[in-house]
DNA sequence: CTGAAAGCGCTTACAG
DNA sequence: CTGAAAGCGCTTACAG
């Protein structure tokens, strides 16, 4: 039966089942010390009246298990969207609910931070880059340590510099085997288009790429870490060196938007020029050619921050290494 | 400077700052009420003393805008990616939360809108294809009703048979377009590779598909609404009907997959199979060849299915169409 | 095994 | 403009 204008509340069940209140919480949450008809019948007698526990007063009185935040920049951004399934399913394996917001810039982090905490949620997975400037990061860090002070759990991904446990995609590492792939093609005139100079993403695979290909990166750019970013990025590098022999977008996103721009100008690939991503992001394997890229386990990730969570704190903060593997496919081939 | 322990509490900041309970609570959430000075000077202790608002207290004792809960699939399919983006794009501007939970079946539906309801959110946005037989969503609709009937606020994406405001995709009219462009370019022996049939998303663009393509569909087949049901379907395919001109696959995803099957055995596309897709998912225009489809807004229509909860309830539930755009890109082609 | 009572942290009439 | 008090809907010691 249906309750209509306002919820019954558990009160209204006790009465209606003849119990204290007391007696009628019990029944419910399924705590000790009831005798299994009484629990029973006071359970039949909720569903009948349509009862739904408000989690607002269950969390306030002490019961009731808190819920996730997790932040991510973009949830339509594939790299994203894999991370905050990881976090979702494990979530859902533990009865959790998450409460999922959008925040890029250092000030929406901070925001957002503060709107979980309001709701006291037990544990917040930040998702996106830190920034090479420390500064940018550091009012958000403040803030999740008070958090973490204050009894919360943190699980960051892809961010160092801060006193959390955090998963790291293996973006050095990564860089490194996909400079080496190319070397081994023989590329020797080799682009880097890359996002934002200022995010710890951008930095880390840069260092492994050019730790690897040294002399033979002729070009380093930065664009939006988009599609479009990619796409605008080729179409200026094709003007300024257009005897480059390999391209490195820094995502398979901007990747993407190398080889849109390149089969409209009619290079081949990987016959005129190879390209490369980082991420393989569900897609890669189907765009044509298929993008060559260093695969990192996003929606692993994800879940592997959520864990962390659920771990007891440890005394001091646990990285974990993501791992990554090279996924060789057709966008790349010997230099010409 | 950041607390430790328990959490601050409004009482701590209300005696700190020398005031009651009731003219600090006034002073932060910025009631009318108090003067300008003493509320600055609560708001400033309150931040010194690093306060934050226990919104479950608030929301209980009757304060706070309630949250919004979101009920998609899976997050990681391009598809719902971006009606949550539009969804968690429209609660920001209107500072909601959003709860977020994966759900396919309708138990876990059920179940879902369950937790969404103890959570007392004040909204729910419920995307995801009805199932053609009424009586498995029965339990669900139901479920939601009575939310609203509790005053709760509901809209559905997707979603025919249930009496809430709901913003549908152009499915019929959509799958009307791709035929009808198939038929333009001479098809006469198409197949049509599509998800589940006990969907209504699936069964409305076979409606609209076989309204106009009539006797030239030679071949219906169902398979997993994904990828890999695309690539095994066409597989299928090509060993019972190899005759056929024309595949529309009942999703992009799908269309990847089909793609992908003819790639493998050297099927050419258009000039051999024409292959056409639905939605128009962000990487349609990047595979190769870039797919030809029909569009969707998904991002519009999450924002447009949030937007009508927070209109005024209307006497009757309110139905939006979504608009549909045929995309015409280069894996289609005159039937050979 | 069951109940009466206090308390969780707020907001909002109701008085002044 | 400000405060004392009741109440939001639960859970959990504390008694019995």
């Amino acid at each position: 039966m249906a309750e209509r204008g306002t919820p019954v509340r558990l009160a209204d069940v006790a009465e209606r089942a003849g119990v204290s209140l007391a007696t009628a919480s019990r029944s419910l949450t399924g705590t000790a010390g009831v005798s299994l008809k009484l629990a029973e019948h006071v359970r039949g007698v909720a569903s009948a009246m349509g009862y739904v526990t408000n989690m607002h007063a269950r969390t306030l009185a002490g019961g009731g298990e808190s819920s996730i935040g997790l932040i991510v920049s973009e949830i339509g951004d594939p790299y994203f969207a894999e991370i905050a399934s990881g976090v979702i399913g494990v979530a859902a394996e533990n009865h959790r609910m998450v409460q999922i917001s959008h925040a890029s810039d250092p000030a929406t982090v901070l925001a957002q931070i503060r709107l979980l905490r309001a709701y006291r949620v037990g544990a917040i997975v930040l998702a996106g880059s830190g920034h090479v400037d420390p500064a940018a990061d550091a009012a958000a860090d403040a803030e999740l340590a008070s958090f973490q002070a204050a009894g919360g759990r943190v699980a960051v991904v892809g961010r160092h510099h801060i006193a959390a446990d955090a998963v790291l995609p293996d973006n050095v590492a990564a860089g490194r085997s996909i400079a080496r792939h190319l070397l081994d093609l023989g590329h020797r005139r080799v682009a880097l288009i890359a996002g934002p100079a200022t995010l710890n993403t951008v930095a880390d695979r840069l260092v492994g790429l050019r730790e690897v290909l040294g002399d033979s990166v002729v070009s380093v750019t930065h664009h939006a870490f988009s599609r479009d970013g990619g796409a605008s990025g080729a179409a200026e590098l094709l003007g300024t060196h257009p005897d480059v022999t390999a391209i490195v977008a820094l995502s398979d996103v901007m990747a993407i938007g190398v080889l849109a721009t390149l089969r409209e100008r009619g290079i081949r690939v990987p016959s005129e020029i190879s390209v490369a991503g980082f991420d393989d992001i569900p897609v890669a394997a189907d765009v044509s050619p298929a993008l060559t890229t260093a695969r990192l386990p996003m929606a692993g990730i994800g879940a592997a921050a959520l864990r962390l969570t659920m771990l007891d704190p440890a005394s001091r903060p646990r990285r974990k290494t993501s791992g990554h593997e090279l996924v060789v496919r057709e966008s790349t081939g010997h230099a010409r």
